[in-house]
DNA sequence: GTGGTCTAGACCACG
DNA sequence: GTGGTCTAGACCACC
């Protein structure tokens, strides 16, 4: 399982984990049932915190993405799902990345073929 | 010039504040040489802290989006066409709306029509 | 003897087992001088570790509920009156449990009902 | 603010700092808009680290019941909710705290008077 | 061996 | 001055 985190994304490590550990289920790349790497592990390979990559599954488990045992490890516990948020928790985000596209001027044809290669992207080899 | 701020949006008010702002601007309801109101006046509409509008100017106008000049308030220098985002600073905040949508157990198909809807939404009324 | 363990229940499994057991000791289910299943039948049954069992057993042992004896199994030794539990042990987790009755907006007069009502169940049958 | 934690106690630190202040809402004595106090000064208050303190008031922020505002302090947002659980998720602790008095040997009498006693002092005061 | 909690202390983000 | 994040490392609880 590849997770990779970027110094110069501002964002907190434990959020870029998150992210990437939901973008690896949303691809179909973790499936249900899947027994994700010890917390020890993935810090010790991003060269982080056991702390930091703790706070990101516990986060993970709050969405209800993963299930953790205590001293059993964490398993995948959804590939997609049916549970999630308000229609427009979901829409802000993407009104907000597409307000950048904008502001850069891009046509909205070219966004949305740029949408499109992202969303194959997203989906490639997933059920 | 309509802002509002989100409660629950877990977001530091002072990026919603500046998203906002991209958004009107990006849409074209805010055009190039348009004074933004003083920054004491958006403080007091939202009721927040007079630092946290300060601050959102502020993160515009390291974007370039708008001028600051001492005493004489802000200005925005452009509608479309950005400098500095890379390619990649641009679509990772994209993949990660998409991402949501997956995980919501949308498809593609669907998907797509709801970025188009939402493009639609935004460049409505814009040059 | 039905034992059941709850996914969602965020208590250690062990503490959920030994919880079990009392109630089935509190409602007179197991009296005094029953045997108790094997560790090991027990952990088949509920698919868990064996030494999550031998904890729970452990404990009940401690607070003097059973008795152990290496190569004969265990053996309910009370059924009822305990002697370590401090009163304010006791009266700890009630108050605990009551908190959440009153944040959830019930009065004290249907708080009342229902523990009234959970008691009833509690001691139905019971010696 | 009178906050306590009890050494003797194995629950965590932060979940008794979680459960007093609930009790406090529950009570009335921190009302719906009261300020708590900074995160700093209730770590060095009961000498524990500011972490502890402020997982705790993360704990309280996710169940609803208070309000944080980065850079701008906590606030209670619910004196008596309605948002809450699942009856058995309410019923469960109820049922196992119960357990003990009847494991203890009290009658469901003597048990009902402990448990009017203590929602009587846990209203006390209350609107 | 697994995750959970806590500490002491640093540095950053926010209002 | 407020809370947020992260580190390094200890010790405990659980399976």
């Amino acid at each position: 399982m590849f997770i990779t985190i970027d110094e110069k994304d501002r964002r907190p490590i434990y959020l870029q984990v998150v992210d990437e550990i939901k973008t690896l289920i949303a691809r179909g790349e973790l499936r249900e049932g899947t027994q994700l790497p010890p917390v020890r592990q993935v810090a010790a390979n991003l060269g982080v915190n056991l702390n930091t990559i703790a706070t990101a599954y516990r986060e993970l488990q709050e969405e209800g993405l993963i299930s953790i045992k205590h001293g059993a490890g964490a398993v995948v516990t959804r590939s997609r799902a049916n549970t999630i948020n308000s229609d427009d928790e979901l829409r802000r985000p993407l009104r907000g990345a597409l307000t950048q596209f904008v502001l850069a001027g891009l046509s909205s044809k070219e966004i949305l073929e740029i949408v499109a290669e992202e969303l194959k992207q997203l989906v490639k080899g997933a059920n």
